[in-house]
DNA sequence: CCCCCACCGTGTCCGCTGGACACGATGTCG
DNA sequence: CGACATCGTGTCCAGCGGACACGGTGGGGG
């Protein structure tokens, strides 16, 4: 193969952002370092990125590898390169945010001894590299995300009342909600299976318990999604939706309110 | 410097995906390739990473370089990294996108003898590596962002009338707007500066000149965007969702609605 | 046993925005 | 001077977002 590029180039790594929710807060997920630069500090968990593996199946890869932990709903977050990031030289890092339910996963100390453990985002200890920068950027994500994405249940128990829904979304929004206000606009969505279960071991009346229902949503994920074809511009007929399949592109799936079957949508957000 | 790493490492580009308007119909630029792979096809403009300089560096020094064009408004799109994506071996590509109006910039044929065209984003030829998914990724995020940042006015000339700003909403959306209300919504937003002017060599009746007022959005920007400020949150304790009332931070970086005064805004976004 | 406490669960009203909808005014050109 | 092309304008209604309060229920302690 004559055509390799013979320049120098840089390192690349993943880092993730691992979000996990319990009573108190909204945790993330630390890694220990062992070893110089940084360490003893806390750090985002990440790791080169092997040259026969994708950016998300490095970022999988070594969350397995550093916290043994698995998840779904991995999702590229930015891309961080500034050159003196990382003081042994050229490191440009993309970085991957994951949410997680927290009381399901014991966190099986890192295979290669390093320590890991969940802080509250809002306190965290010093953290290597510019990770706080990054933690920074996957707290807006998040903020912004949960908005028009039912993200928030990968938080959460399969099992939950709807105040602890309600709790989480008060917790990244960084705001309180009115629960009635709230319970409208959560059961419109029509997305929640109503449970003939309620809490358990609490000492007042216990709340119902609901289930996020993924089948439906789905369907509305795929019902929603024909946003593209605006069938009438004149010009040029050949426009082309590019398939997906391929590569590593972002999809973005659905809002929480594409029920509404407005002929014409609204082209300026409301916030 | 002994912590320098010594696995193999992959190479690490940046891509530009560039927008431009005219009369017609979206542009977007392009190159052709005058080496291998994919001699002779179109690509985005784009080259390697240099070891000293950041990635959005990178993505401007590229762009000045293969099209004698420069921009503000460069932005971060979305890492490729698909193991395959390019058949010299791995190479990583860190996209970017912007927004040029297309009428100040002739095309300075590109330092290395490629050449550089402008194509309706709609009826691109075969794009080299996986630029089409690239490009669908950079439309899409196009689609969004201008819903709720006064994005589009890098695309127009500084004066331009409402009929010129609908056609662009309409072009970039893929869907037709109603006149009346456009006009009431942009013109409620008190963003633009009406002028003393009209458009000139029409034959028809000329429409009135508006100006795109920097000033005002900086302001507005201003105003709200210190949502970033968790730094002082009371350290643990308590979870405390922030005052209800005054001085609230919108999410999102800047909306163009910001203008209104709601004491609890929706925590779902409306479509 | 009874009371208290803590949380659960529910409905209405108002203001605003989004969106549907049509026509007279103005200027050019032949 | 008439035909043509685009400009510029207002109203009405439905639906959503958001403010707002209280009786019900179950457990626990006195």
């Amino acid at each position: 193969m004559s055509h390799t590029y013979e320049y120098p180039r840089p390192a690349v790594t993943v880092d993730c952002v691992v979000f996990g929710l319990d009573e108190e807060d909204l945790k993330v997920l630390l890694i220990q370092r062992g070893v110089e630069p940084y360490a003893g500090r806390w750090a985002l968990p990440g790791g080169f990125v092997r040259m026969e593996e994708s950016l998300e199946d490095a970022a999988r890869r070594e969350l397995e590898e550093e916290a043994g932990l698995r998840t779904s709903h991995l999702e590229q977050l930015y891309t961080f390169g500034a050159p003196e990031r990382d003081p042994r030289g050229r490191v440009i890092t993309v970085a991957y945010f994951a949410l997680v339910k927290l009381s399901a996963h014991h966190l099986q100390a890192a295979t290669d001894a390093r320590e890991a453990a969940w802080f509250s985002v809002w306190d965290t200890p010093k953290l290597a590299f510019d990770h706080a920068d990054v933690l920074a950027t996957a707290l807006q994500r998040l903020k912004g995300k949960v908005r028009y994405q039912p993200i928030g249940f990968e938080l959460l128990p399969p099992k939950f009342t709807l105040s602890q829904l309600q709790r989480l979304y008060e917790t990244v929004l960084e705001r309180e909600l009115d629960k009635r206000n709230f319970r409208k606009k959560i059961l419109a969505m029509d997305l929640l299976e109503e449970l003939d279960e309620v809490e358990q071991d609490v000492s007042h009346r216990a709340a119902r318990l609901y289930r996020f229902d993924h089948k439906k949503y789905k369907q509305l994920e795929k019902a929603g999604f024909n946003f593209d074809g605006s069938t009438t511009r004149s010009t040029n007929s050949s426009r082309r939706p590019a398939s997906t399949s391929n590569s590593e592109a972002p999809s973005r799936p659905l809002l929480m309110t594409v029920l509404r079957n407005a002929p014409e949508r609204g082209f300026l957000a409301s916030p």
